[in-house]
DNA sequence: TTGCGTGCAAAGGTTTTGCATGGCA
DNA sequence: TGCCATGCAAAACCTTTGCACGCAA
């Protein structure tokens, strides 16, 4: 259990070096996948798909859904535990996805636990609303 | 603005009329679709997609995306103004959607929009986590 | 050598789009 | 009558899967 940790190769340490080069950025597949090609580093979508889900199942890799068919987007998790406990905020004007480093969320989830027995999972919590730059846009 | 409010057809009355008769129950297009076919109401998947993405247009429908390739769930939203003002927590163990009817969230709002500039949707805004009977199962 | 990991291609599914026809106002 | 909405089909899209070869241990 835990990790099989079967091979290590060197796709591997190519994908796995690039999604934690991204730091807080994301990605879709396809843009992951066309780096590589761009790059020169020849690696199918096969190899990129079942690389990214591994490293969602093992929780270094962050997943979450955008609205139309533009795909997945993946992002790294940093190991730190300052990072984990941050929300995203997708725009609905300009489709922007938006870091929100606040303190107040830890208040939230803890209220969240306390007052409605819910535990917020803040991996895949994603809050929508208007940017203030769309805002002021027509 | 307000509303184009084009022409009255039988197929949205016929649409609209499932999705509001669903209730607080989620369905897929897939299944709306084929829904149709079954009860022998000839409406073609084009119809049954542009009248869904036009009700989440217009807040009549709010749009959830799922994890695999199932497609995209699709839940009425009973009160416009009443759901405006809480936000909706989905469990990820039952999958169930709970509303969240707190103070606090009236708070959360305003923080967001004086600190961060930023306005949430409640209406699309959707909280993943383990609801209290999940978290107490296996 | 053994067998996992890779890559290519094709399949699978959902959603969108073009175009001719029918229905609402 | 004018024009929108519909329906059918095909396209586009992302993602997964099968199979033979290459590479790590």
């Amino acid at each position: 259990m835990a990790r099989p940790e079967k091979y290590n190769t060197k796709q591997r340490d190519i994908i796995y070096g690039h999604v934690a080069a991204l730091g807080g950025e994301h990605a879709t597949a396809a843009q992951i996948y066309n780096h590589f090609r761009l790059t020169g580093a020849q690696i199918g979508r096969a190899t990129v798909y079942r690389h990214l889900e591994e490293l969602v199942g093992a929780g270094k890799l962050r997943k979450f859904l955008t609205d139309g068919t533009s795909g997945a987007c993946y992002q790294y998790i940093e190991s730190d535990e300052g990072c984990a406990e941050h929300l995203h905020l997708k725009c609905e004007g300009c489709g922007a996805l938006q870091h929100l480093e606040c303190d107040a969320l830890g208040d939230i989830a803890r209220h969240m636990a306390d007052k409605h027995a819910f535990v917020v999972n803040s991996l895949k919590t994603v809050l929508y609303g208007i940017c203030d730059g769309c805002m002021h846009k027509t």
